[in-house]
DNA sequence: GCCGTTTTCGGCCCGACTGTTTTCAGTCG
């Protein structure tokens, strides 16, 4: 995926510190070692500022794991874009091995086997070799390895790619009320990257509290979306459902749910440093609860029953899941220094949506009363300009009818207020689609780009800003224009647009549609550092999508934002008052 | 490969499940 220039240097260096760990992996050295060029790719992806300043600096030193034989990669990589370890490793570990390791169920021991004796290097001739059955003639593999590395591979390839946020809600929360109706259990929870909110979504992992573990998973075996079980054993079971989606269920008894939930909501990182953060205390910390060490054999744990008490007994503050990326969320933890992440019930309202006038499906009644039956206090409808023709965008004549008819709506569902704004076409040239007497009749202005996406960077830079530089222009939307698992997000400078919101008093766009989420987390956290305003909004085109705010305070919470960085938590004259001076 | 309020070597988070094994290695999350 293309990346801005800051990020684009920084996933470069990180992409070959985890090709060397696989390689030293496959080598057969050390695990260990292949963890530490893992951990610091890992930390420098996380990087707020570019790799090169630091090695510029001579600050390598800042980042936890780097000693001098991983510094010495890095200051190669960076100076000459090569480095002399991971050449090495290239050398000696025969090219196309790694793409085994995608093979799930095949690590680096089978790879090692399979490749030594076949001398084979892509997926597709490990999947020739399973079906010629000449995998089972291999040591340490038999028939049954051989039949899962081929259903490994049929789904590999049956699998479009990561799943976006409502789809695999949908997914799992279709199971959850299958398991409650077959089961009768009432505690059971959706875990995992779902509960963090993740952008984009791999396996869904679903937690029951029960002492009968049997017959829940019995039911989820049942289920009539499943295609495939993976693994079935007396607490923990693996299925495969439609598109290739996975589902893992894990049971506990009642007294662990909160240890459980916490293990099980992850991320793996998170739960890896409050391990290690637990042990430094002499505590270990494992999904069934918090020991004294040498205590989990007899059962007397300090806390489990819930994620919060755990915290507590770490001395925590506790950690909303969002934050679990280890992303510097124990330390402030620990510190008590989180921040008060907005909520979505201090969302006042809704400030980008559109109608059946241009490319929506429904009427500016229904969106409205179903805004106001959200609890919302306003609501804009901020339908498409004439420009981009295929959305049947207004003219002058129907936005004043637009007008009349809100003015009259808002009459009848006083205090709620209807605002009429637009989504403006900023077009190829970075001027807007409307001209300035009709940019000043709407109450909120939304600017962005719909057209000619293959401008360079610095051409779409400038066409954004000189966007944000106009004094109409409330708000910039998705402002990198990607579609998740569909289309890249433009070449622009994000920097540059986050110093521009600044100056310019602009608002930046946390869109909650699913496909967008848009501005991205990372880059929420970066604006916040800056004191950019941001505004959460749904972009719904039908009342149910309304309810995608959701997403968008997720995207928010996950970019650690308080509800004051946020424009309209803002009671509606408030909120009005922050606009741009006109 | 890195690291240190039990330090310069010995450990690095922890446990479930599977398959090929008669006690455990490999893989996964």
């Amino acid at each position: 995926m293309p990346r801005d220039a800051i990020t684009y240097d920084n996933e470069g260096v990180a992409a070959v510190l985890d090709e060397i760990g696989d390689l030293l992996e496959l080598k057969g050295e050390n695990v260990f070692r292949a963890v530490t060029y893992r951990a610091v790719a890992r930390a420098i992806r996380d990087l707020r500022e570019p790799i090169a300043a630091l090695v510029e600096q001579d600050r390598l030193g800042e980042i936890p794991k780097v000693g001098p034989s991983v510094k010495d990669a890095i200051v190669q990589l960076v100076s000459t874009g090569t480095s002399v370890r991971h050449e090495e490793l290239k050398a000696a570990v025969p090219s196309g091995l790694i793409t085994l390791l995608g093979v799930p169920g095949v690590g680096p021991a089978t790879a090692r086997i399979i490749y030594d004796n076949l001398r084979i290097t892509t997926v597709d001739e490990l999947e020739e070799a399973a079906k010629a059955h000449r995998l089972r003639e291999l040591p340490k593999i038999q028939a049954k390895t051989e039949e899962n590395i081929l259903k490994s591979i049929a789904s590999l390839k049956q699998r479009t790619g990561r799943n976006l946020v409502h789809h695999a809600r949908a997914a799992a929360t279709a199971m959850v009320d299958w398991m409650r109706q077959e089961t009768g259990i009432e505690a059971i929870a959706i875990a995992g990257s779902l509960r963090r909110y993740r952008e984009t979504i791999g396996d869904i992992d679903l937690l029951v509290a029960s002492l009968a573990a049997g017959p829940v998973m019995d039911a989820l075996i049942r289920a009539p979306s499943v295609e495939r079980v993976l693994a079935h054993g007396e607490t923990k079971t693996s299925v495969i459902v439609a598109r290739g989606l996975q589902i893992d269920l894990r049971v506990v008894p009642p007294d662990s749910w909160g240890a459980a939930l916490l293990y099980f909501t992850g991320s793996k990182e998170h739960n890896v440093r409050l391990r290690g953060y637990a042990l430094k205390k002499k505590l270990l910390l494992n999904e069934y609860g918090l020991y004294r060490v040498g205590a989990e054999a007899r059962g007397q744990e300090i806390a489990s029953r819930t994620e919060e008490e755990i915290y507590a007994a770490l001395g925590m503050a506790p950690i909303p899941p969002e934050l679990r990326e280890d992303h510097g969320e124990i330390d402030a933890a620990v510190a008590h220094t989180l921040p008060a992440l907005v909520r979505l019930d201090e969302v006042r309202g809704d400030l980008h949506t559109h109608t059946n006038w241009t490319d929506g499906h429904d009427t500016l009644e229904a969106m409205a009363r179903r805004a106001r039956a959200k609890g919302y206090a306003y609501w804009a409808v901020t339908d498409h300009s004439p420009g981009l023709g295929m959305t049947n965008g207004l003219g002058a004549e129907r936005i004043t009818a637009r007008v009349e008819e809100a003015r009259r709506l808002n009459e009848e569902l006083a205090p709620f207020r209807i605002l009429v704004g637009t989504e403006v076409d900023i077009r190829a040239n970075g001027s807007l689609d409307y001209p300035d007497d009709m940019l000043a009749r709407f109450d909120i202005v939304s600017a962005s780009v719909h057209s000619a996406f293959g401008q360079t960077k610095e051409v779409m830079t400038e066409r954004v800003l000189t966007a944000m530089r106009h004094p109409l222009v409330t708000q910039i939307s998705h402002p990198t224009g990607r579609l998740l698992e569909r289309r890249d997000p433009h070449a622009l400078d994000l920097q540059a647009l986050i110093d521009t919101a600044v100056k310019t008093g602009t608002w930046v766009e946390i869109n909650g549609g699913p496909e967008r989420l848009d501005l991205p987390d990372v880059w929420v956290r970066k604006a916040l550092d800056k004191g950019v305003t941001l505004v959460a909004n749904s972009d719904a085109h039908a009342v149910e999508e309304i309810d995608w705010m959701e997403f968008a305070v997720a995207t928010a919470r996950r970019g650690w934002a308080p509800g004051a960085a946020i424009a309209n938590t803002a009671e509606l004259a408030a909120m009005l008052a922050r606009r741009k001076r006109r």
